[in-house]
DNA sequence: CCATGATGCGAATAATTGCTCGCTTTTCTA
DNA sequence: TAGAAAAGCGAGCAATTATTCGCATCATGG
C-alpha cells in the first residue's frame, strides 16, 4: 500500500496552468453565486455549471464544498490586510486624525469592490470552523490598527481599536445592505464617528 | 368542494390550550436548536424531537419550516420596541445624553437577554424573504429613534439614527460574540460612541 | 354517552445534494 | 511517438430532509 490518497485539508494542487484555470474558474463562479443568488443556490453541482466544468473536476482541488468558501474568505482577508497595510504607510507622517481618515477609507474601499460578496462571507465565517490562516490574518490586522493607535498615544489602544472597527464595520454593513454606494458619504460619517469617539475619551478632563 | 385548506401564511390557530402549549413547545425548541446547535441543526425533525412532539404536529400550527423563524423574529421585534419604548417614555424629561444613554442601556438589554439567540435571529432574517409585520416593527423603532434625536434638536435625525443604530449594533455584536456579558462595559463603551458622534456634528463652529 | 371536530402521530414520499469512481481525453516527457 | 501522469468527465450512490396523509386519540357540546 503506496499510502492512502489524504483526503482531508488540501486536495491536488494544480500543476499545469489547464488546471490552475480550472481552479480560478471555480472560484469564481463560487463567488459569483454567493454574491448573486445567495447561499441556498450554493450547490457543487451548480458552481461546476457555472464554471463550466464538471464536479469531479471541483473536487479534484477542493475536499469539500466548505473548502471553496474558506480559499474565497482567505482572498478576502489577505486583500483587506494588504489595503490597511498600505494606508498605514502612506500616512506616517499624519497625526491621529489623518491616519484615522487613511484607514477608514481602506476600510470602506474594501467593502465597495464587492459589496455582496464581502457581507456574505463575512457570515460564511461565523458559520465554518475556525481557520488557522484565517485567524492569523484578522489577528495581523488587529496587531496592525492597535499600533497605529498606540503609536499616537491612544489609552487603551487594545479596547479602542476594538471599538472602531466594530462601529464602523457596522455602519458600512448597514449602508451597503441598503443599497449606498457612495464612497464620500460613506467616508464622512465613518470620520465622524471615529473622531468623535477618539474625542470622546477625555469630555471632561483634558483636551 | 367545501374550500380547500388554505396551503399558505398561516395554517391553524391553537384553540386549545393543549395545543397552544404544542406551539410554544416548538417555539421554544426551535430558539434553543438555533442558539445552541446552529443552523445545521435546524431541522424540522429534530425541531420536533426536542420539542417532545411529532413532526405532523409541527406542521399543523406552521405551514413551513421558515415560518417558525419568522414568529420568533417578530416576536424579538415586538419585544425590542416594547423597551426601546419604555426606555424613550422613562427618559421624556432628560437632555439628549440622558436620553442615549437610555436608548443604549434598552439595546444592550435586548441583547443580553439570549445573546446566542438575538444574534442567529438577526443573520437569519437577512436571508428569509421580506416579512410585511416584522418591516413594521422596525420601521417604528425607526421612527420612534428618529422623533427622540429631533425632539432634541438634532440636525438630520433620520441619518443620525440610522448611523448611532449600526454602530451601536456593531459593538454590541462583536463584544456578545468575543463573550463579553459585562453589562455596563459595554453600555459605557457604546455611551462614548453616541456621545462622541453627536458632539463631533459640529465639530468646529457652533457649541 | 355519542358524535364531531380538534389534536397528535410517525412511517413513507419526493426531492435535493454532497461526493465518488471508473473511465476518457489532454498534456508532458524521454 | 509511446507511455505515463495529469486533468476532466458525469451518471449514480448514499444520505439528508421538508412535507404529507391516513389514522389514532382526546375534548366538548348536545
Amino acid at each position: 500500500m503506496t499510502q492512502a490518497p489524504s483526503k482531508l485539508k488540501p486536495r491536488k494542487s494544480p500543476l499545469q496552468d489547464r488546471s490552475r484555470a480550472t481552479r480560478d474558474a471555480v472560484l469564481e463562479a463560487a463567488a459569483r453565486i454567493l454574491e448573486k443568488e445567495g447561499r441556498h443556490a450554493f450547490t457543487t453541482n451548480h458552481i461546476a455549471e457555472m464554471a463550466g466544468i464538471s464536479v469531479g473536476s471541483l473536487y479534484q482541488y477542493f475536499p469539500a464544498k466548505e473548502a471553496i468558501v474558506v480559499v474565497l474568505i482567505r482572498r478576502l482577508r489577505r486583500e483587506m490586510l494588504e489595503d490597511f497595510r498600505a494606508a498605514v504607510c502612506a500616512s506616517r507622517n499624519e497625526d491621529l486624525a489623518g491616519a484615522s481618515r487613511a484607514l477608514v477609507r481602506a476600510s470602506v474601499l474594501h467593502h465597495l469592490r464587492r459589496p455582496a460578496l464581502a457581507q456574505m462571507l463575512e457570515r460564511e465565517e461565523m458559520t465554518l470552523p475556525r481557520d488557522p490562516e484565517t485567524a492569523e490574518l484578522k489577528q495581523q490586522l488587529r496587531e496592525l490598527i492597535i499600533g497605529v493607535l498606540a503609536g499616537h498615544g491612544v489609552a487603551d489602544a487594545a479596547t479602542t481599536a476594538f471599538d472602531l472597527v466594530a462601529m464602523c464595520h457596522g455602519i458600512v454593513e448597514a449602508s451597503v445592505q441598503l443599497g449606498e454606494r457612495d464612497f464620500d458619504n460613506i467616508c464622512r460619517r465613518l470620520d465622524r464617528a471615529v473622531l468623535g469617539y477618539l474625542q470622546a475619551s477625555r469630555p471632561l478632563h483634558e483636551q
